[in-house]
DNA sequence: CCCCTATGATTTACGACGCG
DNA sequence: ACGCGTCGTAAATCATAGGG
């Protein structure tokens, strides 16, 4: 029984890629706290509505972000400066 | 509390976050049998005695450290399962 | 198809903090 | 103090999605 509830579960791992829209809020977000990219419960909640995802999805996801920009900034360095730019625009109005 | 912080200069923002965990051990897996019988045992109890706890150690060959850590994990793992899935076929 | 990398999820291992 | 609890996370690993 716990095996194939086993098996059941980690059919959960058949995953979807977030949609484009979606990875765009996420990264919004990332790139425009670099310096602190730990989003409250609270924000990770409201992301987590912008992007029709769950709150755990949302943690997953800068965990997952935070390790990899930092294993290979230069490799996220186009990225970076993308959102920080679009970023710039924003706050200009 | 904020005193040096770099400037968001894109080449090294990294620097300021989390403590590099140097005197961590290394993450390693769990054999298929020992995953097994842990799950059993969790399922005998959620909660570990200090005896039992020693006995699940001694015939994993894991350290009791590692499988208070199991449960503890286990744990958290059920409570978030809960939460997320509840409303649909469990 | 067959690789290969990107990406989301899960698994170990702690640090920080709480409670009895 | 101690010792084990939860919570949030790092880092490694897993399993698949997706693109050549």
């Amino acid at each position: 029984v716990m095996i194939l509830r086993s098996r059941f579960l980690d059919a959960r791992r058949k995953r979807r890629n977030f949609s484009k829209q979606a990875t765009e809020i996420l990264n919004e977000y990332f790139y425009s706290h670099l310096s602190n990219p730990y989003p409250s419960e609270e924000a990770k909640e409201e992301l987590a509505k912008k992007c029709s995802i769950t709150v755990s999805q949302v943690s997953n996801w800068f965990g997952n972000k935070r390790i990899r920009y930092k294993k290979n900034i230069g490799k996220f360095q186009e990225e970076a400066n993308l959102y920080a730019a679009k970023t710039a625009v924003t706050a200009a109005h | 509390k904020e005193e040096k912080q770099q400037q968001l200069d894109p080449n090294n923002p990294a620097a300021n976050w989390i403590h590099a965990r140097s005197t961590r051990k290394k993450r390693c897996p769990y054999t298929k049998y020992q995953t097994l019988e842990l799950e059993k045992e969790f399922l005998f109890n959620m909660y570990l005695t200090r005896d039992r706890r020693y006995e699940v150690a001694r015939i994993l060959n894991l350290t009791e450290r590692q499988v208070k850590i199991w449960f503890q994990n286990r744990r958290m793992k059920m409570k978030k399962m809960n939460k997320e899935k509840g409303s649909k076929g469990d």
